[in-house]
DNA sequence: CGACGCATAGTGGTCGGACCACTCGGCTGA
DNA sequence: TCAGCCGAGTGGTCCGACCACTATGCGTCG
């Protein structure tokens, strides 16, 4: 009797919804590892290659962390191992969605720098002067995309909200700001980013934070009216 | 000589960046159907098992459709279909990441809505009456919070933005909201709860966005502060 | 006595094939 | 003309085998 489940969807999905719910109802610690891809299929009853595909969609997912020849775990289920498929999103995106997301961005980014402004401690400060730095002192657009990336991330760091930091981070994964910068960029955009930069620096160095929403605000809105005016023209 | 692949990961993580480019790149058209899992796993050069796990992971994703009989196809790559996942993200959360979540939810919650107030049209603004008048006339807590849900959805629809909107459903997610206003609501915040509802509206209907973000942040403030003394205490 | 190294059992990763369940188009017959 | 059937094609599931890697423990060598 137990036995007869309703067999609603695939097995598969099943098999998903299952295990996420031993991992919601506490039967699984983060951390902790789970039992045997063969043992498992035998507990849900299903196949092991039905079994695998579930595993599969959790491990993308972030939730699931399968080292080979030692066993399954679940992750940490920190905000930043669940939200590192929110950069798909940023990837898979294009035309007016990209405006959409960068709107979404400068209202966290705004909000992230002007808390940042307010907590931010010297140590951090620091980190932020040497990205910063290390931004202006190169012409590899690589080299200062990367640090253009770190110097964004160790803001939102310092806001407190490693959710909202993870967020961040996706909604400015690498290939998203690749695709949208280079024609940004190619415009010598590269003076105003750098004036921008520096009064957002500017800001947290003096720990005001209404002056550091509204660098921040501008900083993305910059990108965002220029790509706004790419798709409308 | 074409076929030296570097066997960098699994073949299976290979195979999933593989479609994903195609899709990136363009090579694939929203709505397109993909060719069969065999012909593909040919073309990929692997089995159809990998094949499979590497649909499954993109369809959980939200990147791909299976239809039973019929083939694989690409969705239409909203807002929507993307962001299904983030959902798992506030159901699989506890503690401090909760309210990290309330945090960045008030934040974009309270921006929508305040767009939401400049731009609503007078058929929204019915259709989030009618949820609001529904909320009030019921005492049956399923169906309380079904229309809470669709209220502030109606709200972040009226803002003209589907990725934020997308966002906040994912924050919003149904067993998330269960989990916290479980013991919210048991303390007697209906009255609040309504009270606060009323004030958004009222500032919708004023078309005030000022006032708007204000009720929102306070609104979903409310619950923020009430989780972090769970928490603290 | 201790540390190193190798054999081995156990794990996830991949493969191929078989069969089932479902969809859809064309064919057949009224 | 059209309703109904039917078969080819597709995704869904299962099985069993083998490969690649890890970790453990035992035996050997220093």
């Amino acid at each position: 009797m137990d036995e007869a489940a309703p067999q609603k969807g695939t097995v598969t999905q099943r098999a998903i919804d299952e295990i996420k719910a031993m991992i919601a109802e506490g039967r699984l610690e983060p951390g902790e590892r789970l039992p045997t891809e063969r043992e498992l299929a035998a507990r849900l009853g299903i196949s092991r290659s039905s079994t695998r595909e579930a595993i599969r969609a959790l491990t993308v997912m972030g939730v699931l962390e399968a080292r080979h020849g030692s066993g399954i775990y679940v992750t940490a289920l920190e905000a930043g191992d669940l939200l590192e498929t929110f950069g798909v999103v940023a990837d898979l995106s294009r035309g007016p969605r990209l405006v959409e997301l960068l709107e979404v961005r400068r209202i966290l980014e705004s909000t992230a720098t002007a808390l940042a402004a307010a907590r931010i401690t010297d140590d951090q400060l620091v980190a932020v002067e040497k990205h910063l730095a290390a931004m202006n002192a190169t012409d590899d657009p690589e080299e200062i995309l990367a640090h253009d990336l770190a110097f964004h991330r160790e803001i939102a760091s310092a806001a407190g909200n490693e959710t909202m930091a993870a967020i961040l981070d996706g909604l400015s994964s690498r290939t998203f700001r690749a695709r949208v910068w280079r024609g940004y960029q190619e415009e010598g955009a590269f003076a105003r980013t750098r004036r921008e930069h520096a009064a957002i620096h500017r800001a947290l160095a003096a720990h005001d934070p209404e002056a550091a929403r509204a660098a921040a605000a501008a900083h993305v809105g910059e990108v965002e009216e220029w790509l706004r005016a790419q798709l409308g023209g």
